[in-house]
DNA sequence: GTCTATAGGCTGATAGAC
DNA sequence: GTCTATCAGCCTATAGAC
């Protein structure tokens, strides 16, 4: 019975990938509340009742936009996983992130910014498949390179890097958001906050007397 | 003219207090988008058309509750302004800063994380009255006990301390925001993060070989 | 000042003809 | 599969009676 209909699925995931890709693009020009079911139909030429052959609700295609951007991010840092000095490589992949956040505003909003409702389950750390565990692989590529950092003796050994692979997460979160919401705020080119804020974490890092991330670290 | 109705004007003040009360609590309990004129009407027992008798419209109204949460959140953050030790009030003002934003999620959601259209207005340096100015003076207490470190030479002497307060204030703004949309993703507690983040930051702003924040610090 | 009534939109989602 | 028509609801804002 499914082999019966096998070019038919192939027409209907044809579509349905038209839809996703114009849901997408208004979200990107508009924002989530942009999404409308009657505009999206009319977009792609098709009556609004079709639209939920397809997908059952707005919400589900909001949650496919969602999983596509977390891809989208990861693709967006992965290369800089490549540079081998730990360090550069840590500040190749925050500013690689914070680039991704600033070329698509629209959606480093909707993945990041925006109600849990679509993409809880995306940081779950039971979400295994490919684009789904976009989140936890970009995240893994940030302790791995604070991992080597720790190897090689220029973070303490002590260091708690899953927490400060956190922090270091949120430091550039914290910047490139407050920077898509009021432009105006802080006054100072993203690119140079971003930069302070890695090499002033990353300074606050270094071996001292007394071990960074080391409080509180077991729970 | 305006005499004659000065007891009206009286009354009206005190409907018009009314309607921003209840807006607020609403938009504190459903969020900015559970702002609804027809709610509010029938919460406060009028007819929807009353509304438009104090306020020119919806936007109006949710640009008034913004005023009022920046408001309140110099109020919530100026009593750690008197810590005399400038270390300690630093981490008292971005301390308290994380707590007003735990402690009123839908407040902060909407005077940091919403759309600009609200709120731009607040962050312009022209702004001059008292609650409008809010931000401004949030700011200005961290910069403040920025410049005494900076005089103790505790901070390098080169350092652009209005830089630094921006890349702190982003710092606990990503961690309290990320946390307020993902209440999964970080897995560390709030306090832990922004104590680490904090701890962090300022580590690495102590005297060192190089000045942090002297970078490109002159535009 | 306050009301009712309504204009004129928008929305998601569904039923049933073809 | 695709359509039209519609349900059932939401909304802001305004007009005009009392």
């Amino acid at each position: 019975m499914k082999k019966m209909i096998a070019r038919k699925e192939g027409e209907k995931a044809k579509l349905k990938a038209k839809i996703l890709e114009t849901a997408r693009e208004m979200v990107i020009r508009e924002g989530f509340d942009g999404l409308s079911i009657r505009r999206l139909a009319e977009k792609i030429g098709y009556a609004p009742g079709n639209i939920y052959l397809y997908f059952a609700g707005r919400d589900e295609i909001a949650r496919e936009i969602c999983r596509q951007s977390y891809a989208e991010m990861l693709l967006a840092i992965e290369p800089a996983a490549k540079v081998k000095d730990p360090v550069g490589r840590l500040k190749a992949l925050l500013k690689s992130y914070a680039d991704f956040a600033e070329g698509r505003p629209e959606t480093y909003k909707l993945a990041f910014m925006q109600d849990p409702k679509f993409n809880e389950v995306m940081f779950r750390q039971t979400a295994i498949d490919e684009e789904t565990g976009a989140v936890q692989k970009a995240f893994r590529l940030i302790v791995d390179a604070l991992d080597e950092l720790k190897q090689v003796g220029k973070i303490d050994k002590r260091a708690n890097t899953n927490l400060l692979a956190e922090v270091l997460w949120a430091g550039v979160h914290g910047v490139v958001s407050l920077k898509l919401i009021y432009p105006a705020f802080p006054a100072t080119p993203t690119s140079t906050l971003v930069g302070t804020m890695i090499r002033t974490l990353l300074n606050g890092l270094r071996v001292e007397r007394r071990a960074p991330g080391s409080g509180r670290s077991d729970r």
